[in-house]
DNA sequence: TTAAATTGTGTGTGCGCACACGCAAGAAAA
DNA sequence: TTTTCTTGCGTGTGCGCACACACAATTTAA
């Protein structure tokens, strides 16, 4: 077996030390021309790379991670994200990864900013969070670029120079797979309901492109027999009003077939027309948290589409890892799959969530 | 910032030398029964964790994983795994994992048989393999206990003391959601075509699982509107007796409305049935080939079931690596999601089989 | 009873690299 | 010319752990 090259292997082909060498990696300087040039020409032909455990061990400076998620417990799908980083974390930790957790009320946009301050006094080597907040997350962008700091955004993205990376779904693709879904369980006409269950302030693109893609798709199967009718709810915490606009809809537009929930509060719409006795609509909705899937296995939700929230959180640490430690460049852009989940698939997806 | 406690430490606070913690944690013996006692108990009080790099740096010892698979290029879907096992090793390389790969002979038992001689000859330090032959396969798990050596399987499962860990997919599950899938396009009733494409030699365990969950399914739904008609085929190769065969099919059972091809050969059956002009034929298939895939965007085939063939693979180095450098336990079966691709949401599982 | 094997413990070296420091020789400043 | 800086190198130490070895204090065998 042939082992592996050292600096030492490097020093003694170029005649130098492995102080030189080591100079010449990190490029530290304080090396003439020609020496250095004969150092990488070795590297090159011994194609040299660099024992990262070893590297890691000797480099012995913890790294801390500032996260900039919303409050635990309020939101169900907000947890998701950040347990996905905690686990991350603890299987990254031997490499002196740390996490600064830094929580924010989910619907004020200024307990959002003053977080951001608070964790930015952290120093942190790199941030990640998601924009909920359009205008303050450039805020925090613009900031972050002042004092350099890389930043990983999940969940939505943002146009920024300094976004290294975005991890998350396709959101317009999304509604597109919506769409098709919806379209083979409505016998070839109808009207789709899309219902944003979401409070005005947060920033929802994302809802938006996921009503693009439902439009488009739809339209480009048959422009005349399907129809989308859009609803925005506030104030979807309010089971009665829930259900009083379902009913009126329904009498209102009988040719209503579906049902598009485009976030994770399909469980609300389906508990609050608990009562209201008529034949099956179907629902799509989004994510696997408890109580989507009780309805999945009872038939009340016919499709989820995971956005694999957990694994966000997962991914934005690791890929952080492989940045500061294993010096790897990041895709501006990380599409995660848009999982299909029926009931009868769902038990792997979700063992996923909680295992990695 | 707490540091992290260092086997010093524990040697500190019990008053004796790192040596002596040393032989403790690895239960070298040549301990007093209340030195050790007393070792363990400040390790326990000082939340003691070794620090996993300076261990895989001092320990300084290849691990050689053998690998036995189909000959590369002899089938689209028994590439896919194999890459992923590369792709692994490059990502792991640091801790010292190399692999040792043998190929055999998809279809020749006997070239099983030798190759797998060939591998456990050079001493892996495990083993993993798809055991493709039943007989065959017992008899290498047989031997690999006498040399100790453990061993992950994929794609199929079997029972055997020997088997450390099963990485693949849940084979009467998939047949559930296939069922599921199908019927959602039958309209209410019809007959389900299950062709199996596959050589009599193999063992077919995990295709006669999915036919047992498809039919559990159907008859669960409605046992009398739903049929299943199976067709074993071995000469799957060969297009004009496909196409015949098919043909006479269709003129036979006039209520055939969907086809369930049992693994990634359905490409062949959408190749060998171009020239047939007939109403559109519902197909779902399994696994992300190039050519399944083309034939998923054209709209020929309906679903495929994803069985993360790639992520098999990468999984299994993974695996090992958290095995032998982690010391963590393996489960004894790891059940991958099925995934349901559509043309709609391809491109992200395939990104996926690509990239990891 | 003496030699040999075993048990219990500490010390030392090395894994491959990062980084601080030392030191000479030449360049720039006084 | 002397002093201070800078440049270009080499040496040494430590990161935390694994493991070989040394050596005394037993215990067992001859």
């Amino acid at each position: 077996m042939n082992k592996r090259v050292t600096i030492k292997d490097i020093a003694g082909q170029a005649g130098v030390s492995v102080g030189t060498v080591d100079r010449v990696i990190h490029d530290r300087g304080r090396v003439s021309a020609e020496v250095k040039e004969k150092v990488l020409q070795v590297m090159q032909a011994l194609d040299f790379e660099p024992n990262l455990i070893a590297s890691t061990l000797a480099f012995n400076r913890a790294i801390q991670i500032g996260v900039l998620m919303p409050q635990l417990h309020s939101d169900p799908y907000w947890d998701l994200p950040l347990l996905g980083m905690r686990r991350a974390q603890q299987s990254v930790k031997h490499y002196g990864i740390g996490l600064f957790e830094q929580m924010f009320d989910l619907f004020s946009p200024q307990d959002f900013k003053k977080s951001a301050l608070a964790l930015i006094d952290q120093k942190p080597d790199a941030l990640v969070f998601p924009p909920i907040f359009l205008k303050e997350s450039m805020e925090l962008l613009e900031h972050c670029a002042e004092v350099e700091v890389p930043t990983i955004l999940v969940n939505t993205d943002v146009e920024h120079p300094q976004v290294m990376s975005y991890i998350g779904q396709d959101s317009y693709q999304s509604g597109v797979l919506a769409g098709k879904l919806l379209s083979t369980v409505m016998n070839g006409s109808g009207k789709v309901l899309l219902l944003n269950l979401d409070k005005e302030s947060t920033n929802a693109k994302h809802l938006m492109d996921k009503e693009q893609g439902l439009r488009h798709f739809l339209a480009q199967k048959d422009q005349s027999l399907f129809t989308v009718l859009r609803q925005d709810v506030e104030d979807f915490d309010n089971p009665e009003r829930l259900e009083a606009l379902l009913k009126g809809l329904l009498q209102q537009y009988v040719d209503i077939k579906t049902v598009f929930i485009t976030n994770s509060r399909a469980y609300k719409l389906v508990e609050a027309i608990q009562g209201l006795s008529q034949a099956h609509l179907p629902i799509l909705g989004y994510d696997l948290l408890p109580n989507n899937l009780h309805f999945l296995q009872m038939g009340k939700i016919d499709f989820l589409i995971n956005q694999n929230a957990s694994y966000q959180g997962y991914l934005a640490i690791k890929n952080l890892t492989d940045f500061f430690i294993f010096k790897k460049q990041l895709p501006r852009v990380q599409h995660l799959p848009l999982d299909i989940v029926v009931a009868e698939n769902a038990a792997y997806y979700l063992q996923r969530e909680q295992g990695n």
